[in-house]
DNA sequence: GAAGATTGATCGATCAATCTTC
DNA sequence: GAAGATTGATCGATCAATCTTC
């Protein structure tokens, strides 16, 4: 279901911060797989969807591979996928015959309130692990990381 | 090449440390798949590589599989590959007609030698971006998250 | 010719089912 | 029957090639 940690067991106890940073993100990622799964989603999907949710109209592929940072094919299947489970529909763009559009059906809105109440509880099940302080010092190391070119 | 960063764009800039967290193991994730890329190598490869180095004698596959904390099939496949790009070699195990090893072949040492030479590069060039201070206290909040339950 | 979407091949991962050997 | 490995189906991602429409 998730990705497994990409890093032999024992990488955690030698100084490598990189595998460390993996395997949390390895094990958050996995834990919110998991949750999701329970109602039938991936992240993938999930984020698809509150992409979809957020926006007013149904989005291009192209708008929803752009906001998803990934590549146009990626964003076919995945709609392939929902389309399969019922929770999006493609529609056809009425100005542009090149492009098509994935609207969020009934049940699409309703998967995607579930993705977002799963999300907030992981993110407040990791809040209750940090001290405010702590989350915020977390915060900037890894903005600082993340900064580095 | 890379896992793409699985939220929008904007998920930084609101507090979801979740993300943040993510983003950074994507970021180091795709720089490390691009260097090894040079090499035609990538990280499930390497990481393959290394514990056979790491081993006195070849490893059984299930073995590699435990040591990757990944599933039996996963590692068929990724041997297969080792396999067509020379770099490993299936061997029958005397003993137990049931059991595969995996050996190394003069390439595929080498090949190692590569991975690891890149892997620490990559992990220098992330050790010069933090005071050995902030290193320590990101350690320290990456290990105490991953110790949550 | 370029833009938008799709298709087909590949990588890396999972799971369930199967084959061989113990 | 159980253990070790493999095969086949699926998900999620990439890239290169193609199709349709602009």
């Amino acid at each position: 279901m998730s990705k497994s940690a990409r890093a032999p067991a024992e990488a955690d106890a030698n100084g490598s911060l990189m595998s460390l940073v993996m395997d949390v993100a390895d094990q958050l990622g996995a834990r919110l797989e998991a949750e999701l799964a329970k109602n039938g989603l991936s992240w993938a999907k999930a984020a698809a969807l509150e992409c979809l949710a957020a926006a007013s109209d149904p989005l291009t592929l192209g708008e929803l591979a752009h906001e998803n940072e990934c590549v146009r094919s990626n964003i076919t299947q995945l709609v392939d996928r929902l389309e399969g489970d019922g929770l999006v529909r493609r529609v056809n763009d009425p100005d542009d015959r090149r492009v098509r559009r994935a609207a969020l059906t009934t049940s699409g809105r309703k998967a995607c309130k579930e993705a977002s109440r799963v999300l907030a509880a992981q993110e407040q099940a990791l809040s209750r692990v940090l001290t405010a302080e702590e989350a915020q010092t977390l915060t900037r190391l890894l903005r600082k990381l993340l900064a580095t070119p």
